[in-house]
DNA sequence: CTACAATACATACAATGATACAATTAGTAC
DNA sequence: GTACTAATTGTATCATTGTATGTATTGTAG
């Protein structure tokens, strides 16, 4: 499972954006089983190459990818199937995700000595200025 | 002598370097207490190979912890937690290490696609509801 | 034609990995 | 104890991978 050769057929007169053909490409093969979970994506200068196009525009693929959770783009290492493809949660898995997750937060703040102010205030601050940052590089 | 087993927890996706993330937690648990003046660090191929990345980026966190001085690494010896810590840092530590922690648990819930309404809510009742309940559990 | 947006490319950069090296320690033979 | 060798530890350097930012090209509306 180390390198899918991922034999891509991109159609340069079709219309259709490079990077966009290639997204669909690789959801296409991972929705048909050609693609499993964890398996490693060539790198974006590797399938560039094969592909004869740019290797920021198979970045910008993985990237709209990773965004979607699909795929998870990590820099210096490699880029791989995500472990577990986000199938349609029910709001109820969604919350019960979040509880956990949030269990596992306040339990190793907790364990940490931190006190329960210390640990909502720290929230409040950080989602602020998450938010702020967002704001300033977002467009979508 | 102390031969401490540093379970770090690793976020690949998050965003954040992995030395990033072996320097905060590493802080983290210097101010609060898990370890302590004198401690021997793994060394940088033992947390490596327990953290399934390349011993480099261990090597590169503990070279800012030196430089920070909260560490001492020596070639051919080990690294050690720095004897006496600045005591003026202190506290700052504690407040990078409940940030860094912070940091992770929002970036997580962000992505997996929470809005900050939610995340804010989750936190106020898990901290209620942790109040409320008695730990039962020992500790881990 | 001009203006604008989208796309693809070029370049510099940051994070991680691979490999060879230097310093120290620990044995081992004498 | 000394001298030698091997193992262990951190260091230095470069290659590999993805990221960020700007630029050129193309198509299209006005």
């Amino acid at each position: 499972m180390a390198e899918k050769n991922l034999t891509l057929q991109l159609d340069f007169h079709s219309g259709f954006p490079i990077y966009t053909q290639i997204v669909n490409q690789i959801q296409s093969q991972l929705a048909n089983g050609i693609l499993k979970p964890g398996d490693q994506l060539p790198t974006v200068r590797a399938l560039a190459s094969e592909l004869r196009v740019n290797f920021n525009t198979v970045a910008r693929a993985y990237r709209i990818l990773d965004e979607a959770r699909i795929i998870s783009t990590q820099q210096g290492r490699g880029t791989y199937i995500i472990e577990i493809p986000p199938p349609e949660v029910t709001e109820k898995l969604r919350q019960d995700s979040l509880s956990e997750l949030t269990k596992r937060y306040v339990g190793e703040a907790f364990r940490l000595g931190f006190s329960e102010r210390e640990v909502s205030q720290m929230v409040k601050d950080t989602l602020k200025s998450w938010k702020d940052a967002k704001q300033v590089k977002d467009e979508e």
